[in-house]
DNA sequence: TGCGTTTACTAAACCGCTTTACAGAACGGA
DNA sequence: TCCGTTCTGTAAAGCGGTTTAGTAAACGCA
């Protein structure tokens, strides 16, 4: 018995008679043998594993994001490596250097801010990678967002139909697609009115603490508060309690994910929900079923879409007894 | 130049003359020259990989143990993969195979159930693995537990100087380790006192649930409740909020991990902490820096210190109004 | 029987690196 | 001067698969 033929046979491209083909059986469940990964990625060229960039994995919504397509990967056979990146350039293109040397048959690549056009560079040279949740500009890759306008919108008409009419923004800076396309749907829902904006590079508790201070200050009548993500929300929700800004009776208040157990906050909180798991498990579908032969494969935005999830953070904004 | 000078070069196992050297160094930056790792790790039989199995990344609690540990191996130049095993045996068993098959520098073990024996096998057949939370009975491996038993004598602690007598405990089996060590500490911190225990496999919201329904009718008395993780404590809260049991009111609640924004709750959620980050750091550390020709190394326990973090989740028993 | 074609199987090249074994040059000591 | 070392560098053998090119045997058919 040949080691070519018993490969060839092992890989499916080769039909082989009862007789050898037993003998080939036999002998692999005998010696417990498995292929060395090593030498099969050598010689393939791939690696049966797709890189996952995330800007940081102990946060609620990319590790939820991670485990969809953790489990989506490992269904069709696929590892999946992890690289945090805490949303840093450099960060960011360590780890896509590191992934290309490594062929990972796929890329998948999120962020949190506008990275340089280096970053955007390097995730060109994988052959196939996927952008998901935010966009990157020069990236020529399918994309797998949310409709994060709608998202802005259902928001924006909540808090308008409470009879909110000066509202406020805080989340992802103005350039980034996401927060543009919010803006842009919350000046919908609110019927024109712009917010008063505030912006962070990053979403971490520590930063909704900082735009929350800043807005006590800065308030002009606000009345109500669209926020960026559950993980500002926390940040702001602490600052409140702490200087005794009530929520809703103060200000109202519709964060944006809902992967946090917003039901249980005190007050439980309005939210638009991200559609987590589907958004996952799409961007790694894409990754292994797209046509990557067909070049407007590569122009592709698939918008998932969102929902509110009205709890008791809005209601009608109290103009007697304000605190801010 | 050959192949074989420059190779014994760049892994710094040559000096070579400055004339050599600088030769070598600017026909690397020239070509933008990196080894290729699959090539690599063929030659090497390494790979430069610690494998993650981990029983739900999407669990707040394991997340962060990822993070912590993607971090300490991203500073070592090592990368991680991920393997969720939704704490089912087969699964389990698969992550191992795939990732003993990968050569894998070393492993990381982590689960919230007692696997069967083939389990530990597996485990034991990695040159470097360390079993992370939970202890694995027959893994020969070092492992980095949090102080369970000191755990559950905070909590019993605090719940008999609130005055409660009568305590219920729910989270893991009784088999398992850690619960027989949080009983353990419990009683201690009861004065001796046993709890009422009902026990789950899986620490997911919908068993918090199921075991808070179970409470609920098999409840004889008991004033106060010690739950084995923040994701039970979510399930228990979420029903008790729907049948109008009141906390502390009606009954007073300990979690353990204080991996949730539990200070945002309704009530604040008075909770045991464990010290997610540095367990993930030390587990890493361990794998990469432990003595592993040491036999004795294999023996290692290493125990974390927890804390109590109190808040308004625990008062006084209310022997008037009982709803339960 | 003889010829062409499929079928069953094999030898050897290749993937890109590490490492062993070895050669020639330079150097130092007697 | 000669011999034994070190120093610098090379050739070639793995690592363990996949794949191309090619051979021997079986088969179909006139």
């Amino acid at each position: 018995m040949s080691v070519a033929t018993v490969s060839r046979y092992l890989n499916g491209f080769l039909e082989l008679p009862d007789g050898t083909r037993s003998r080939i059986d036999r002998a692999v469940a005998d010696l417990d043998y498995s292929p060395n990964p090593h030498a099969r990625r050598l010689s393939l060229g791939r690696s049966d594993t797709l890189a996952l960039v995330i800007p940081d994995i102990a946060n609620p919504f990319f590790s939820r994001l991670a485990a969809a397509m953790e489990a989506c990967a490992a269904e069709r056979g696929k590892m999946v490596t992890l690289h945090a990146t805490m949303n840093r350039s450099d960060r960011e293109i360590a780890a896509l250097e590191n992934a290309s040397h490594n062929l990972v048959d796929g890329l998948i690549f999120t962020t949190n801010h506008m990275p340089p056009v280096e970053v955007a560079e390097r995730i060109n040279r994988f052959p196939r990678a996927v952008v998901l949740d935010e966009d990157v500009k020069d990236a020529r890759t399918p994309r797998v967002l949310c409709d994060n306008e709608q998202g802005g919108f259902l928001a924006g008409q909540a808090l308008y139909d409470a009879g909110h009419r000066k509202v406020a923004y805080i989340g992802g800076r103005e350039d980034l697609f996401s927060t543009a396309a919010r803006l842009e749907g919350l000046r919908r829902g609110m019927q024109g009115i712009a917010p008063l904006r505030s912006y962070v590079d990053d979403h971490a508790a520590a930063s909704g603490r900082e735009l929350a201070q800043r807005f006590l200050t800065e308030c002009d009548g606000e009345t109500a508060l669209f926020v960026g993500s559950d993980e500002l929300t926390v940040g702001v929700l602490e600052v409140f309690r702490a200087q005794g800004v009530h929520v809703p009776e103060d200000i109202s208040l519709v964060s944006f994910d809902n992967v946090r157990s917003l039901h249980l906050f005190a007050p439980p909180i309005t939210a638009v929900e991200q559609p987590v798991d589907s958004m996952g498990r799409r961007a790694v579908e894409m990754l292994l079923d797209g046509d990557w032969d067909d070049p407007k494969f590569l122009e592709t935005i698939e918008l998932l879409p969102v929902c509110l999830i009205e709890r008791q953070s809005v209601a009608a904004p109290n103009r007697t007894s304000r605190k801010v």
